[in-house]
RNA sequence: GCGCCCUUCGUCUAUCGGUUAGGACGACAGCCUUUCACGUUGUAAAGACGGGUUCGACUCCCGUAGGGCGCGCCA
């Protein structure tokens, strides 16, 4: 019997959980749930510097409003140091690593050579072969670990493949800083091995890390777990994400009304796919998902296509769970809380009701919010003059708008009243493509004009009707 | 500078030596709808470049160009 298979997220809580680290946590997630495994989390939180509770809990928030869930407890690196420094003194007794007293300002120095000869910026190995007995006695060593020099470094990768990199680019890498506490490439080697985990699955940019910790696994005589290093996501313009575009913390995916399952489907075809599949579900997901149909080159993120992908979801959501998912997405929008509160059994049964024709039409939460503004419309809305003018001299109509709002508030179906609103318009010879720009104000209640109740109360009343039609007409 | 990696329509991608190079988003055009949206039909749109290998290369090899990542007492 096979040992479970175990993958982990590994974030650094110096920020929030950005669009990679997401479709990075996807990835694990999705392939331990295929396998019947485990996914960890681990917070890599040993800079103390830069870490912070609030970015940890922004992306225990962000993993579970994607629906990415961990097994067991939420593991701190911080938490393990001593184990590290452990490890590490085991590597010194094994002679895999040694004491090295340059300083900062040493290293520092030797980089800007190295670059100033346009050598290869490296640790030279200074104190690799150098008694201890000669250092000085004012600083305070860091370990190394003792890089083999010749020879290469294999990393079988289940996405990029055989990468073989030659030893001698590799330097001897500080495992213990002079304050005693461990580096990243050891902490994440121990902890790996300590947490069995099995498959390794993150970002291209830890490609290089991976040679060098498997130096460390080997040095260990531990076994070197699977590794999948996945193309990094770029932004629209093909370079790096930055803040301008796509890297953005998820929750300000959810700020714009994207549905945790269409990010979900969104973000592992970016960079994986099964064949000409485009749209599927996250359970679908999870019984095709595979290494191999993992890509090695960098994807742009494209937002024209979440959008699109987003109506499809929004469009196929249940009624009633589509509403929860608004609810659920209202705190996290201006106004949004105003509007939760008016939310009571009778406002929801409306909503329930007008959620048909409402969601039909929206891209995303955000767009589906707007549409149902005339719900909360506060009534009845003043029709004076200016109101009334807009009304006449208006664009375009939205005739099934206006159905489908009344389909949701009154007793009127969507086909009844639209038939009788088109026996008024044709009765007083008002065409009804007068009315919609105004109809779509009151919609989305972006404007003071006359509200959809407002309308419907003229075309009830055959002499204002008959006036605005004079008045249309002229 | 050194190392590793990448390169098919504008974008995400299929293709695992033999295809009219397929799908999706976007774009454009039509249909449906007395609006919008949805839906639907169609059109334009791609193998970076140069060499090989092969009966035959998008696919394999080499080179060039372009791009990415890494080279911290950050993770």
């Amino acid at each position: 019997m096979s040992s479970p298979i175990v993958t982990r997220f590994a974030p650094s809580p110096t920020g929030f959980l950005h669009i990679g680290g997401a479709r990075t946590a996807l990835f694990n997630w999705v392939y331990a749930k295929s396998k019947g495994g485990q996914m960890r989390l681990r917070i890599e939180d040993t800079d103390r510097e830069r870490s912070s509770t609030a970015a940890v809990a922004a992306i225990l928030d962000g993993l579970t409003w994607l629906g990415l869930t961990w097994d067991g407890e939420v593991v701190s690196q911080n938490a393990r140091v001593q184990r590290h420094r452990d490890v590490a003194q085991e590597l010194l007794a094994r002679g895999k690593a040694y004491y090295c007293y340059c300083s900062p300002q040493e290293l520092e120095a030797m980089r800007a050579k190295a670059e100033a000869e346009k050598r290869p910026i490296r640790y030279d190995g200074t104190w690799r072969d150098r008694d201890p007995a000669t250092a000085p006695a004012d600083v305070k060593p860091v370990i190394r670990f003792k890089s083999p020099q010749t020879g290469e470094t294999v990393v079988d990768d289940q996405a990029q493949g055989r990468v073989v990199i030659p030893n001698k680019d590799l330097d001897d890498l500080i495992i213990l800083r002079s304050d005693g506490n461990p580096t990243y490439n050891l902490s994440v080697v121990v902890d790996d091995h300590d947490m069995a985990v099995t498959h390794i699955v993150r970002g291209v940019d830890h490609l290089t890390n991976a040679a060098r910790q498997t130096q460390i696994y080997l040095a260990m005589g531990w076994t070197v777990p699977s590794m999948t290093h996945v193309p990094l996501i770029h932004g629209p313009d093909g370079a790096k994400l930055s803040k301008r575009h796509g890297a953005l913390g998820v929750e300000a995916y959810r700020a714009m009304g994207y549905l945790p399952a269409a990010l979900r489907n969104y973000l592992a075809r970016l960079g994986w796919s099964h064949g000409d599949d485009e749209i599927f579900a996250t359970s679908q997901l999870v019984e095709w998902f595979d290494f191999d149909g993992i890509g090695k080159s960098a994807a742009r993120f494209d937002f024209a296509k979440l959008e699109n992908l987003n109506g499809h979801y929004i469009r196929h959501t249940p009624d009633a769970e589509l509403l929860d998912h608004w609810l659920a997405f209202l705190p996290h929008i201006e106004g949004g809380s105003e509007r939760l509160v008016r939310i009571d059994n009778a406002m929801n049964t409306k909503l329930l009701k007008a959620m048909p024709g409402l969601k039909e039409r929206a891209k995303t939460l955000v767009e589906l919010n707007a549409s149902a503004a005339y719900l909360f419309v506060k009534r009845p809305l003043a029709m004076d003059d200016k109101a009334r003018q807009i009304l006449v001299d208006g664009g375009k109509a939205e005739l099934s708008d206006l159905a489908t709002v009344l389909g949701g508030v009154a007793d009127w179906t969507a086909s009844s009243l639209e038939t009788a609103v088109k026996a008024k318009a044709e009765a007083s010879g008002i065409k009804l493509s007068k009315y919609a720009q105004p109809l779509r104000a009151a919609l989305t209640g972006t404007s003071t004009s006359p509200g959809i109740f407002d309308v419907l109360e003229v075309l009830g009343r055959e002499e204002s009707l008959a006036r605005i039609g004079d008045q249309a007409r002229t």
